[in-house]
RNA sequence: GUGGCUGUAGCUCAAGUGGUUAGAGCGCCGGACUGUGGCUCCGGAGGCUGCGGGUUCAAGUCCCGUCAGCCACCCCA
């Protein structure tokens, strides 16, 4: 075996790329309806870009090198830093709320798992300029409904909800120092993978005491709006700490996603840059990776690109998001049928075909015909194997009353059609 | 970047402790079938057994390296 793709990259068969158009499809559907505009940027950037507020150690994970002008470039690995750039070029003249979405394919060097590769296909929602909670409501919302619109329901995929001051808050009362906040956020973040002695030995490494330990262990381990009820009533100003994730919450339940949410404070996501609502899409059965990730992240805009405007928004990547629909639906994704398999009979019914098949084409019909003498059966099976619906059998019989045979190949039916009407024969499914 | 497991036809997989010409199903091509498809039957093509080296009379099989895939770590999209 010679010649494959680099380690990470896909090569898109015509079932693969089916599956990622329909991917694509519904990314813009579902954009589409909660009014958000497409955007792009380059897939090139310069790579201070990345290294001069997102921290070195994304550098060992970039696919950067010098272009030809001697420019330190890198592939973009996110979207975030070129949204605020745009944004903040011409953020005086943005209506806000702004809405705006992406679909770029990013890189990442990284050594490949499955759901985990070099390259891949984000869809990327923003809403820019809103702090408020009904618009962490309205991201939220829009990444559940492409699952939804998938045809997933609350038992295939969970919304994992979370809000960092909400943790925060709960840490600061359990004794944790703001200095320690991130190394507590760290434990919180593996509470499911790893054993509980060893993150309470990691936390104390890190400095704390055994109780409060414990205590950070279990606000990662606070499940449900009851046992975070009881957990703020112990706090002084609990309840308005958690006031935008429950009306947040509240705002999903309104619009009749509720069924989706799972209140869950283990959820902080690994950016530092977050600093409100965070959330994540998981199969409800968890043999995946996340689908999506995102959160709010209010002052990111500012260090990125001089404005200071709140936003809230989400990444969703397609290799996982595939992975799920072809574990749902192993038939996969099919080409598109023919609406007609153009069918001649003998070799000088082949300009009428050719004529014909023309025709039919600036007619907006999906046609297709062999493209060398054979028989009438071996033409046929071509066009049950290309999945027409009907062939269009062109003969000498025929063609001296002007008509062509309409063979419909689900049921074996036939009729005569004059050839000038076969438009419209063709038309009526 | 670290560690473990695995690499046989386009795909899914076979080939007891090393043994002579590496097989099957599906798919693909052709024929039965030059005015009627799906089914069936028959035939055919397709392999440097990932690659390179080593041990041996003999390697798909054992050893080393390398590349790739999977898994865990790391990191997260």
């Amino acid at each position: 075996m010679q010649g494959q793709a680099l380690p990470g990259f896909r090569d898109f068969y015509p079932g693969d790329a089916a599956l990622r158009n329909q991917i694509f499809g519904v990314w813009r559907d579902v954009a589409a309806r909660y009014g958000f505009e497409e955007y792009d940027g380059p897939p090139l950037e310069p790579l201070e870009l990345y290294t001069e507020k997102s921290g070195d150690e994304i550098v060992g994970q970039l696919y950067e090198f010098e272009d030809k002008g001697g420019r330190r470039v890198a592939l973009r690995p996110e979207m975030t830093p070129t949204l605020a750039r745009m944004v903040a070029a011409r953020a005086p003249a943005l209506k806000k709320p702004i809405r705006w979405f992406s679909m770029p394919q990013l890189f990442r060097y990284e050594r490949q798992q499955r759901g985990r590769l070099r390259e891949h296909f984000q869809l990327n929602m923003d809403l820019i300029g809103e702090p408020g909670p009904l618009a962490d409501a309205e991201i939220a919302a829009a990444a559940v409904d492409v699952v939804r619109t998938l045809g997933f329901g609350p038992e295939v995929v969970r919304l994992r909800i979370s809000d960092r001051r909400v943790v925060a808050g709960l840490l600061g009362h359990a004794g944790v120092p703001d200095g320690m906040l991130s190394l507590a956020y760290g434990a919180i973040d593996k509470i499911e993978r790893d054993p509980p002695g060893v993150l309470a030995d990691r936390l104390v490494a890190g400095g704390l005491s055994a109780a409060i330990a414990d205590r950070v262990l279990a606000v990662g381990r606070l499940r449900g709006q009851d046992a975070l009820d009881a957990a703020l009533a112990e706090v002084p100003d609990g309840a308005d700490i958690a006031e935008d994730l429950s009306a947040c919450v509240g705002a999903l339940a309104d619009m009749g996603l509720g069924g989706f949410v799972d209140l869950d404070l283990s959820i902080v996501r690994g950016l530092a840059y977050y600093t409100g609502v965070v959330f994540e899409l998981f199969d409800a059965g968890r043999s995946l990776r996340a689908i999506c990730g995102g959160g709010r992240y209010d002052g990111l805009l500012r260090a990125l690109g001089g404005v200071d405007l709140p936003a809230v928004g989400f990444g969703m990547g397609d290799v996982v998001l595939g992975e799920l629909i072809t574990g749902a639906a192993p038939a996969g994704a099919r080409a598109a049928p023919l609406d007609a398999f153009l069918v001649a009979v003998g070799s000088d019914d082949v300009s009428h075909v050719l004529a014909l098949a023309h025709r039919l084409r600036d007619a907006g019909r999906r046609v297709e015909y062999a493209l060398k003498a054979q028989g009438l059966g071996k033409q046929l099976k071509l066009a049950a194997a290309r999945g027409a619906r009907r062939a269009v059998i062109v003969g000498p019989d025929e063609r001296a009353r002007g008509e062509v045979v309409v063979r419909d190949l689900t049921d074996g039916g036939e009729q005569q059609i004059a050839v000038e009407r076969i438009e419209d024969a063709l038309a009526n499914v």
